[in-house]
DNA sequence: GTCTATAGCTGGATAGAC
DNA sequence: GTCTATCCAGCTATAGAC
C-alpha cells in the first residue's frame, strides 16, 4: 500500500516510525490502565506529543486499537509460523500451544484485544484481521500433522487452549496453576482424538494429504 | 445486618424492593450497552428516578456492580444446587455443565461480571463472593461423585468448561458451535480421568466419603 | 427520599495560528 | 505536523430546597 513511490521513501518511513512510537506508548498505557483505559490525552502525554498530533497519525481511537491489533496479530502469526525445531508433529503441537499460552498470559490486554470482544464497537480492519486468519491456518496445519481434521475436534482444541488461558488469567494471574497443565491437556486430547477415527499420532497411518488448490 | 428490628419491617422491605428495581434496570442497561456501559444517569432514567435518588440506595457505581454480582451469584448457586432429577453421578455432571454453559451464554455481561475481571478496580464484597464459593463447592461435590478429587483434574475441568463458554461467546455468539460439544467434552474428560487413578465412573469402586467438619 | 441544579472532571475530537 | 486553546458531550457525585 502506497508502495511504488520511489522518491520520498524517507517520508513514509518517518511517518511510520512516528506511528509506531505512538502505538508503543499505547501498549505501555494499556498495560497499566487496562485495555479500556486507553485515553488519547494520556497517550499523547506519554508519547511526548500533544493530543492533536495523535490525530495527525490516527483518525480515531478505534484506529489506534486497530493498529495495535494489526501489530500484535502480525507478531503472533510470525511466532506461530517460526520454526519448531522438531519433525515430530505431536511435539510441534505441544510447542505450539505453549507458545500460544505464553503469548496470551504475558500480556493480558493484548490477549483481550486479539482474542476477546472486550472493546464495545471495535472490529479489526480486514488487513489487521488477515493475520489472525493465517494463525488459524497454522493451527489447522499442526492439527492435521497429528491426523486431526474434523472441525469438531478443531473446535474442541481451541476451546481447551482458550480455557487454559482464561482460567490462568482470571484465577491465578502471574502464576502457573493452569499453564502447568498443558501437557495433561494435550495427553487428554490426543487420547480422545484417537478414539474418534483420526490417526492422532504417528503410530497410526499418516493422514492422506489433499493437495491445496 | 440491621436485622432484629421487629417493627418497621415494612420499611426494610420497601427499601429492598426499591434497590431491587434499580438493580433490575441496571441489568437491562448492561444487556444493551455492555457491562462497562453502565451509567448512573441512564440507569436512573430507566428506573424512573433521578440520579441523586440512586445514591440514596447505593454509595457508588461499584456498589451497584456488587449488588448485581451478589444477586447473580446467589441465583447461580441456587441453580447449581437445585435437584438434578437423577442418581447417576455422571448424568449429574453432564447436567451441571449444561446448566453452567446455558447460564453463562444466555447473559454475557452477567458472565463477565461473575467470572471474569473486566471492570477495572471492581472486587465483589465478601458477602457477594461467598455465593461463588458455594457454587464451587457444589462443583467439587459433583466431581467427587464420579470419583474425581485430584485438584489438577478439577482445574482441568474448570478450564474446559470456561473454554467452551468463552469460545461460544467470542466466536459464535447466539449459536451453538461450541455448546453442542458438551457431551464430547465430558466423554473426553471422563476417559482421561479414568487413566489418572480415580474411579471416574460408577463401575469402579465408589469414592470413600470423608465426613465434613 | 426525592427532587432541581450543578460542581468538577475527563473524555474524544477540532479550529486555527505557526 | 505541531502546537495552544477550546468545544462539547459525557461521566460520578453532591449541595441544598422541599
Amino acid at each position: 500500500m502506497a508502495s511504488n513511490a520511489p522518491a520520498h521513501d524517507w517520508r513514509e518511513a518517518k511517518r511510520r516510525s512516528a506511528r509506531e512510537a505512538i502505538v508503543e506508548a499505547a501498549w505501555e498505557l494499556v498495560a497499566e490502565e487496562g485495555l479500556a483505559g486507553l485515553s488519547i490525552r494520556e497517550l499523547a502525554k506519554r508519547a511526548g506529543i500533544t493530543t492533536p498530533t495523535v490525530y495527525a497519525y490516527f483518525d480515531s481511537k478505534h484506529a489506534i486499537y486497530d493498529a495495535m491489533f494489526g501489530q500484535a496479530a502480525e507478531e503472533f502469526v510470525d511466532l506461530m509460523w517460526s520454526p519448531y525445531g522438531t519433525d515430530d508433529p505431536e511435539q510441534e503441537l505441544r510447542i505450539g500451544v505453549r507458545r500460544f499460552l505464553d503469548y496470551c498470559t504475558s500480556n493480558v490486554p493484548r490477549y483481550q484485544l486479539l482474542f476477546q470482544r472486550t472493546i464495545p464497537g471495535f472490529e479489526p480492519s480486514p488487513e489487521s484481521f488477515a493475520h489472525s486468519l493465517r494463525s488459524y491456518e497454522h493451527l489447522l496445519k499442526r492439527l492435521k500433522g497429528i491426523g486431526v481434521t474434523d472441525q469438531r475436534l478443531v473446535d474442541m482444541w481451541t476451546a481447551m487452549s482458550t480455557g487454559l488461558v482464561d482460567q490462568q488469567i482470571s484465577n491465578d494471574p502471574g502464576g502457573d496453576r493452569w499453564s502447568r497443565l498443558i501437557d495433561d491437556f494435550v495427553d487428554m486430547f490426543l487420547a480422545y482424538a484417537r478414539t474418534q477415527g483420526t490417526s492422532a499420532t504417528a503410530k497410526s497411518k499418516p493422514t492422506k494429504r489433499r493437495a491445496r488448490t
